[in-house]
DNA sequence: TATGAATGAGTATTCATTCAT
DNA sequence: AATGAATGAATACTCATTCAT
């Protein structure tokens, strides 16, 4: 699914410049970005139903051929937008929460480190809140939903790391339970939040919702005290 | 959307035999019913994208005519059978608080309601959980998804009611919000949870997680104590 | 093609008040009517391609299932349609010549009848233009367009009769010939005259004109001096 | 509407063998030409009604999709097959008349101009009236009649100017009028003449008579007196 | 590699016509 | 006679995908 560059990497003389190949690679790249946006606008502008490979190629100043180059079908496009936005969401968070292996870096406690994801992922989506309703929305299962992406994995593993990191502080017992409720719960409400027509208050008390109500079912701890 | 049988109903004397009206209406209910059902269960197998009108008509065992003749197009059948789930919910949600006017009628506490509505909902859900994931995921919106269909605002308005009747217990100052994250929260986690792959747990623990992390968040208690 | 209403004649008491059917002859007339009303209406706003049985039943106030009691198909509509028209230009053109039978009883030249007759078509056609340019431009070749309708041949031997009539005045040798150049002439210059855009002038100057074109052919005089 | 085939054409070398650029245009071309014949031999066959994209595709030996790549909808056939044939019209009525730039180059007087011009038409028409019955009865007008196509005009407009070449002969006063009954009647009694049943004469004798018609109603001449 | 012309299976929808009531 | 629900063949048009150049 995800577009594997046709690259012949491995060459004999790693410690080059490699004269040919990096400029085919970013090519290669700017070719597969190009695609994507174009991917994203068109899904953004037309909806799913709306959107055709050939309308993409066009959009994107390349040919069907390249496209179907660089993406084995229609569909892989919508998959690596989905990539795409859910490397955003990782990166997002591993800004706002550090590594987990760094240890000790971040002493702030849960409810915290909960205000920051949340804060970081409400923000990057509302840079494009169209286009993730299209992806969330509209993007039709495919014949194996069942595993997420490594990406997808990727956040589902940071968060139960978060959990473990905080067992003092969580109430619940199964920690398995409590990362499936919390990824659950954090995907849909900043999706329902940001998406029109969202919710009937601004953002910012959104978030402050969600963190809220993570914090309660999490530490037991309802509702912060007003400064 | 909702195909109205052109029938000329609700004669005045429900004890005779009606002779003629009967069978047309119930001509036109069965095949209503038919085609939804084909429908169903066409969308379970095949998915939004495989789901075409003439197939549906064939399994309906009627022509594809008779399919136009109730709906006016194919989005008309998703619309109707997402309506008739919010149908089923809404008739769930009743049985399981009651209905608001009777007040004083229920005279459980706001956990208590919160657990009979999830359990009854969970139910219901689990019935065709393939069916709902493809309404729920694959549903495409159309050009008024701003407000949804009077069913679901009748939900919508049932747990807004329900918070008022409670309005004691709820900690959450803001109504609209907390009714807000109520609905969103529900509505996805109990998916979640019912859709392959589901939880990481029985339905009954999901259920009780549900239960605990809304409860947490409206009634400041976290998690009740173990009996 | 011509819709014979079903009607049992001839009864065998032709003097008495015939009790029954002439309310039922009556009925079926008016609905004929209903139905060619209706089809008329509907072609002029929507034009061939627009048109369709069930459209036209609905217009008329009737069920499908009676329009085909009394025309056998689609096309059957329309040639009514255009036999009634027909009829209409021959009443027309009757009351402009008068009877061919009637020999002696107009003395005016051919020009001056000429004039007559251009004159009613040119009014006969400005009542309902829209509808004649759709009878007229869209409607399709039928399987024997060869010959034309009775009535269409009638109109065709009155002019020929009135050519007869004025054999002296007549300067073409072949009346076959010049009976057909007239009705060409006659028939598409009207029409262009009537339906948009029409001719870059008046309705009268027109008429002018198509009269000078066929006297100027017919009696060698191509221009009435003026007066 | 005429489909440009996408070729970038018109190198500046005509007399070297121009490797992949011709081949490619005349391939399109090649096209356009096979579709264009295949609608014209169905249209023949059965009729507007009769004929169908799928169909024309078949016939041509393409698929469907190519018919779409060049002509954007059926109707787009038919204009197309509508503007050969005017084009047709106007290159026999430039070889009957001359260019009209070239003053004094052609020194015949108007009826033996019309003359050739008729002689030109009937030939043309001779070779397929059947088509041409179906182009200029069986067309549905479109939602912008009124001002027909460039070549349309161009005829038009051709004709004005040969009566503005021969003012001194022509008896009408009104330019714009003559034209315009000349112009109807070249049409509709040519294409009466040609396509069956037809005149009661032969092609010639109809085309002295078409001739006869208008240099009587143009020159007050109304029939040449006979060698 | 890139191109984009060509393919053709697929699909929503229409509508003339029938026939049981 | 009248009804109008049911039928289903027909059809315009789309678009993912391929492949010769």
């Amino acid at each position: 699914m995800i577009p594997v560059a046709n690259s012949r990497s491995d060459s004999p003389m790693p410690s080059l410049p490699q004269p040919r190949r990096i400029p085919r690679q970013s090519r290669s790249r700017a070719l597969v970005e190009a695609i994507l946006e174009a991917t994203a606008r068109v899904l953004t502008e037309r909806g799913y139903a709306g959107t055709n490979t050939n309308l993409v190629a066009e959009r994107a100043g390349v040919s069907v051929g390249s496209v179907y180059q660089y993406f084995p079908n229609k569909d892989a496009l919508l998959t690596a937008l989905h990539e795409r936005h859910a490397a955003e969401m990782h990166a997002a968070m591993e800004r706002a929460l550090g590594s987990p292996s760094a240890a000790g870096a971040d002493t702030r406690d849960l409810r915290s480190k909960l205000a920051s994801l949340v804060q970081a992922w409400l923000a990057a989506h509302r840079v494009a809140p169209e286009l993730h309703r299209v992806l969330e929305k509209e993007f039709p299962f495919f014949d194996a939903p069942a595993d997420q992406s490594p990406t997808d994995q990727g956040i589902r593993q940071r968060i139960r790391a978060l959990l473990d990191e905080h067992r003092s502080e969580v109430v619940p017992q199964d920690p398995e339970l409590a990362t499936w409720v919390m990824v659950q719960t954090m995907e849909s409400l900043i999706h329902a939040a940001v998406i029109p027509p969202g919710a009937p208050c601004s953002a910012e008390a959104a978030g402050q919702a969600i963190v809220d109500l993570l914090a309660g079912y999490l530490c037991g701890q309802a509702r912060r005290a007003l400064p």
